[in-house]
DNA sequence: TCCAATTCGGACAATTTGTATCCGCTTTAA
DNA sequence: TTAAAGCGGATACAAATTGTCCGAATTGGA
């Protein structure tokens, strides 16, 4: 059980995204370069958030990609549901009502207890990933690692990346 | 992003020794036809269990798995780390420290802020399942699907698969 | 005491799933 | 019309999952 690579990548992607000029896209490529991800990987993680409504793509010798929404109102279980996809990380598969001994369909009503507990773990999971924006992760990230020079650098950057 | 079926059948099959007469072991093979597992993937799954402590495991004509400590003292998480492992579901790669534009490692003390959140999500998540034990499982599952006929079935099985 | 039956344990092979890349298509602005 | 850019499908590659096998340990009886 592992958290793909993708999530970690599509969150820091939004991030940057953030902080591009308003209205202006940025090119897959150039996001790419940034993290030095693969390019043809990201794409499809890019995808992925565009289909999802978080992103917006633009197509076109302009366009790019630019956050669908504020900052603020994108959450990090956003991201994940969008990546990963929305179903459940525990799937009951009711071996329950299997073999010499099953539990009668009468008594299965209601979702299996273990199925039950295992979702309800998922639940506050999923509610404390709901809590946190790509906005307070922006907020978090400048205030450990930005001084006036790399603000400024990535200032340029960004500048030069968007259009 | 998936919890292996393993989980899900480790489960299951501690519920059922639980319920073995306290002494006697249940070889591997019974408790895969208990559930119809398939036989050969339950026993690794079972020595993954017996790595863990989670069951004792007695070889020979006369051998077969129990539980290692009483089930109100095996939690889901137990099984859960057992079985897939006791790392952590998000990895950081640290894609903040590459590119043009990197975080230098100075300000890199402090896990970055993406990892934090995921870490504080998955802590709550592990805290959910380490509150719920094999000893309430079977409780629930009992008080759902228990009848008298059914209850002296699965006594008279376990009877004759326990040695 | 030795042998046969039974059971777990660990190394190995196959299959499925996920990861990563590439290419042709459509869209857009100059 | 052309060059830049995202989209979706087809395809190779890697990894985890699933499944098999044979050896080691234990027991009970000859």
């Amino acid at each position: 059980m592992r958290i793909s690579d993708g999530v970690e990548w599509a969150v820091h992607v939004c991030g940057v995204l953030a902080a591009a000029p308003k209205g202006q896209g940025v090119p897959g490529l150039k996001l790419a370069e940034f993290h030095e991800l693969p390019p043809a990987y990201l794409a499809k993680q890019l995808q992925a958030l565009s289909r999802a409504g978080i992103v917006a793509a633009d197509r076109g010798v302009k366009g790019g990609y630019r956050l669908a929404r504020a900052p603020s109102d994108i959450s990090l279980l956003d991201i994940v549901l969008a990546i990963e996809g929305t179903g459940p990380v525990f799937r009951c598969t009711e071996i329950r009502q299997r073999g010499p001994c099953p539990t009668p369909p009468a008594a299965c009503r209601r979702i299996c207890p273990i199925a039950r507990a295992f979702l309800a773990a998922e639940a506050v999971w999923r509610t404390s990933l709901a809590g946190v924006s790509i906005a307070e992760m922006n907020r978090a990230a400048a205030a450990e690692s930005f001084d006036d020079k790399r603000r400024h650098q990535f200032e340029a950057w960004i500048a030069d990346a968007a259009r």
